[in-house]
DNA sequence: TTGAAAGCGATACCAA
DNA sequence: TTGGTATCGCTTTCAA
């Protein structure tokens, strides 16, 4: 069985106050009594347990992230950059997929307050606000990774991606297309909203427009985005340039625009937007708008353990700067 | 305050063992009484705390997961795996990335003890078996996956890779390359070792050798590999053919190539090995030795599972099957 | 069908 | 410096 700290208190001959003081460092215990036990433990390979500690209200030293997809490489890599962040400050981490399905959010919810982690961080989209009440109710620290909640205060790391949109018009307008086309999320991913909002304000302020049929909705799986830009570049009066709103949707076009023998980016321009490794190894390699994956990671753990420390802090909003990462898949409009 | 299982049954004019019982659908409550409390519990929104269930010896349905790298899509599949099958049997998972560095093993190990985790699935390389024992002395389940430790019995998922590594090496044969290297992981990845010995062997059966310095190792790095194949191209007599142990590899052989102005297949043909996204992204798209990612991780946490509710099952040594799947980076040897 | 009470393994306050 | 002990929230006999 495993050693408890009755254990320990026994073998060493003291009262189990004294070994938690050992473990915790402290209260005023000898030199010599301190050593003493220490060997004791290290010899009975005593691990305290943090179920109990965490009943006592002990921090659990635990974070949750939710995320839609972690096979998705950007949810993947900023998983990696809050786990690594959150080692550093001496946090593990519970990662939970949801599929942007708010019934799952809720169990994840639950699940994570009932494991009494210390704080939650919440990149994934989520329709009804309220199920996240009961959190503020119980006032367990949370923060949103690349999603707004405008009528909810709570910390906010996102990046600007009304801008990225933006910088992905310009980019094209740049290069001389003006027949473009974009291929976005479902309305419930308020990220992909802003980054079309952000290009089509682009598009429109230099004179053209985005008609409704030069917009597709799919989700982030490559055989959907594939289907859907298939659809989109059937149309009479193809598109030159096509805007996506991540990585994979960008290389799901890549694919189609293949199965139609276009040349990319000859006869299309794509361009994506997160700067996954997906966007490096594409062929050709992906013109994207470049996601500080690794910072929002970080911003977000610090953000919550900061207020973990000091109670109650206002609400901050975080806005990070996406960038414009020019690779092969763009080029100047044929004509 | 968060509600606890006192105020449940102050409020209903019942003893906490009754809501206990409601709780945990045991015991014989009379329905009235049930509904009454659950109506209760409903209102005053409670979440039984797991917490301390867990203290009394209930089972915290939290499995954990080691993996070296998280933002490696091979891993990150592996997880999504994992993730889903543990879901649908009620369970959650903690994802550890370990770096592959045996001190974060051991203390993720410990930390997920102190957990209290039901069970732990490892993938990570483990360059020595002897921090594993105290779990087996603690008799905590575990399985690996897609790792060996022929010392210890235990539970073990994984993919052929001698017989992947045969793959690889009867593929490039067919097209008539004899003149081929080989991209593996360092030592301590035992998978990544077996590939290569399934690789030679076919080779020599074939008539032909792998010379040392057709071998060079890196890690699962884009760039590291990418560094390591252009070393390796710099010989003289280079190889018309190079297998790598994994996707990444493979397409740091696929820049290196670039890098040379060597063109994929035509002047050498790259085979990698996992099938990832990666390799269905990649210009060319990537010949490489798939394997059963979904499966391995279903798998392991049935095979886990399992033991957790029928004690001590014998260790159980489960070997998938790879396969080769050609896409457009190898081709006819030249000559 | 329900309740009283003894743990589970730690923490922390108050005495000694 | 140390120890006694109440406490955290729940599960689980054993009686009633």
């Amino acid at each position: 069985m495993k050693a408890t700290i009755y254990d320990i208190a026994r073998e060493a001959g003291v009262s189990i106050a004294t070994v938690s003081q050992v473990i915790n460092g402290k209260g005023k215990i000898s030199e010599k009594r301190r050593a003493e036990i220490m060997e004791i433990m290290e010899r009975l390979n005593y691990q305290p347990s943090a179920i109990a500690a965490a009943l006592t209200g002990k921090q659990t030293y635990t974070l949750g992230l939710l995320v839609p997809d972690i096979s998705n490489p950007y949810f993947a890599e900023l998983a990696r950059a809050v786990e690594d962040r959150s080692r550093q400050l001496g946090y593990s981490v519970v990662i939970c997929s949801t599929d942007n399905k708010d019934e799952r959010v809720e169990r994840y919810l639950n699940l994570l307050q009932q494991k009494k982690v210390d704080g939650m961080m919440i990149g994934t989209g989520i329709r009804n606000a309220g199920i996240l009440t009961p959190l503020l109710q119980q006032s367990i620290p949370f923060a949103l990774i690349a999603r707004h909640m405008p009528s909810l205060a709570v910390h906010t790391v996102a990046t600007d991606d009304r801008l990225g949109g933006a910088l992905a018009a310009q980019h094209l307008l740049d290069l001389g297309h003006t027949r473009v086309a974009v291929l976005s999320e479902p309305a419930r991913v308020s990220s992909s909203q802003e980054r079309l909002r952000g290009f089509r304000e682009v598009l429109e302020k230099a004179g053209y427009t985005l008609a409704p049929e030069r917009i597709r909705e799919s989700t982030a799986e490559l055989n959907a985005a594939k289907a859907a830009v298939l659809e989109l570049l059937g149309q009479s009066a193809q598109p030159t340039a096509l805007f996506c709103c991540n990585d994979i949707q960008a290389i799901g076009a890549l694919q189609a625009a293949k199965e139609l023998n276009l040349r990319v980016p000859k006869e299309l321009s794509v361009i994506g937007f997160d700067n996954t490794i997906l966007a490096s190894v594409t062929s050709p390699p992906l013109t994207t708008i470049a996601q500080p994956i690794e910072e929002l990671g970080r911003h977000a753990v610090d953000l919550l353990i900061e207020e973990l420390k000091q109670e109650r802090q206002p609400a901050r909003n975080m806005i990070l700067k996406p960038w414009l990462v020019v690779r092969e898949s763009t080029t100047k409009a044929p004509g």
